[in-house]
DNA sequence: ACGTGTACCTGCACGC
DNA sequence: TGCGTGCAGGTACACG
């Protein structure tokens, strides 16, 4: 589900309620998630505050005053909510942390391709799941001219390579079509064929798609929620993904769908020629 | 050292 | 109504 625009909702809810809050107890279904968390080692955050919330490509990240972080990840299906005083564990509830005054956050993930582990290396970005990680799409290091050097080589379909966390992060299925129409390329064109006036205009559009995103606070189709539970509404806003046969807003031919790497690509042919 | 598949899960929409 | 099939915001890891 959630790609960098989601993610980073959630993670902003999660700071405005829980920076500063303190440990009481922790909780974890008996199904593993992606990964297994070891509540007993987890434990290690009991007693502790927290004093950052960061988000890093999809992965969130929360660090306690010890110098121990949880990393949390949604997969497809993660949803983050909080409770107060009276919990209600549901079906696919996974995890939660009690805080000081009963108040719950809670991680409901059905598929479980989501997880929750607990770390306690000082520098968390040295962590295996987080170091070799692209640059954020968001800051100004990623530009053109980096995107372009890397991929000039490059034999793999554009939209590959733009979903690719070696190249870039964040970047999920939904926004790649979306960014690759703004950008009118063809999302098979292969990424070394890509001009530079191209690549510009593909990272303006994967910047402002994301920051768009971010700003109607996220995509929700089917499970995605904002912490508070209040939906995001920029799949309003889909120019291409889910909408096969549906007419293009700008020349109203059909977009088309394809499947590339196994996953559904959405582009309009006469806007994105290849 | 690479690039490419596959595996991991549940729920839902669809056609028969 | 029920059953089988395919598909869904992701990515780590095994394999060639």
């Amino acid at each position: 589900m959630p790609e960098l625009p989601e993610v980073e909702t959630v993670c902003r809810g999660m700071r405005d309620e829980l920076l500063g809050k303190k440990v009481v107890s922790l909780w974890k279904s008996d199904k593993n998630l992606r990964f297994p968390l070891n509540i007993e080692d987890a434990s290690g955050i009991i007693g502790q505050k927290i004093t950052y919330i960061k988000r890093r490509a999809k992965y969130i990240i929360i660090g306690f005053k010890n110098k121990n972080s949880l990393i949390i990840h949604l997969g497809m299906t993660g949803q983050i909510s909080f409770e107060k005083e009276n919990l209600n564990i549901k079906k696919h509830d996974h995890f939660y942390i009690e805080f000081f005054d009963k108040f719950y956050m809670k991680f409901h993930d059905a598929r479980r391709f989501g997880f929750v582990i607990y770390d306690q290396t000082a520098n968390i970005y040295k962590h295996r799941l987080l170091k070799d990680l692209a640059p954020e799409p968001l800051i100004e290091y990623f530009n053109s001219e980096y995107l372009f050097t890397l991929l000039k080589s490059s034999n793999k379909a554009i939209k590959e390579a733009i979903m690719n966390n070696r190249i870039v992060v964040g970047v999920g299925n939904i926004y790649a079509s979306e960014s690759l129409f703004r950008a009118n390329i063809h999302p098979e064109i292969k990424a070394k064929n890509i001009t530079r006036h191209q690549m510009e205009k593909l990272v303006s559009s994967i910047k402002d798609v994301l920051q768009e995103a971010i700003d109607a606070g996220g995509s929700s189709i089917n499970d995605y929620v904002k912490s508070n539970g209040e939906l995001g509404y920029f799949q309003l806003n889909f120019n291409v993904y889910n909408r096969e046969n549906l007419p293009c807003k700008i020349c109203e031919n059909k977009i088309i769908k394809i499947k590339q790497a196994g996953r559904s690509s959405y582009f309009c042919p006469n806007c994105q020629k290849y």
